[in-house]
DNA sequence: TGAATTTAATCTCACATGAGAGTATCTTAC
DNA sequence: GTAAGATACTCTCATGTGAGATTAAATTCA
């Protein structure tokens, strides 16, 4: 677990690499679980998810908690607009940004796919015991804390 | 920690979402170490640090090693060679596959970018106890090969 | 209040990505 | 040994992404 510090580098310890690989390989297989039979892109999916967690909020706040980007964020409301699978309230604090809930339709896709999400999560962690992976995800939330600080 | 498998989907706990999240950040953030000032791409990086880690590699065996596509990982090192940094040896078990390496200026680049990532890794890691960085890793190997058993 | 600045969202455009076809080479099976 | 299939890589093309301009609305400040 020494690393020397000036010459080597270890990639398979070294986060910014594993996790990414991690992370994709993740994103990857779970988004097989919703693409083709739910039709939703990766973006869709977040907001859908985002506003099933935590109700009415604007795009902006969907950028900001799903670490997207604005016309990614624009292009996936704008899709699921148009499949009334969420509905646009206007804002009475804010006319350009208006508020985005699920509708029934997206309510109804959501806990749909919810069972499905939590399936696969348990086969993924099923190699670990509750108090590694409450360590784990402990661990987790410190880094994106920290990651946070710097922005 | 106790989570209701049926309805509700905690995204904070849920790796496929929170995992990405933070390796976006993570990969975000230190590529700005490297990027403007070694005008080096994400895929580029990452052909040079396993070609550093690992020595002679083909370009499909970076593939598999980095989860890149194979049109990037073809770019990527098409564009080091242009640059010289690393070198295209052909390879007498196949002639399709020719084996890569890191030239002497890539390996000059590679040994300039070590000391950057270990100290912004350092930095990251900086709120963490050596057992608790180490019991994290672990476990991320663990889910790193459960997910490798399905594929 | 009005002018200047900031902010939310959309639009435009350049670029990176990944799927699929094409080519060359290697392997397998007969 | 040869034909059929698999594999490594490149190329082409359609698509998604993100940077920057634009527009409309809100906020700040004089």
């Amino acid at each position: 677990m020494t690393t020397d510090k000036q010459t080597t580098l270890d990639l398979k310890q070294f986060l910014p690499y594993s996790l990414t690989n991690i992370a994709m390989q993740m994103s990857e297989q779970f988004s097989e679980l919703y693409q083709q039979q739910f039709d939703l892109t990766v973006p869709q999916w977040r907001v859908i998810a985002n506003l099933a967690q935590y109700g009415e909020r604007t795009a902006k706040e969907l950028c900001d908690m799903a670490q997207m980007d604005k016309s990614t964020a624009s292009r996936a409301v704008k899709s699921l607009l148009t499949r009334n699978l969420i509905i646009a309230k206007e804002n009475p604090k804010d006319k350009r940004a208006s508020l985005l809930s699920l509708s029934v339709e997206g309510n109804r896709l959501h806990e749909q796919i919810v069972p499905l999400a939590n399936e696969w999560q348990a086969g993924l962690v099923s190699d670990l015991d509750s108090q590694e992976l409450k360590q784990f995800m402990n661990t987790l939330s410190k880094l994106s804390n920290h990651l946070n600080k710097n922005v």
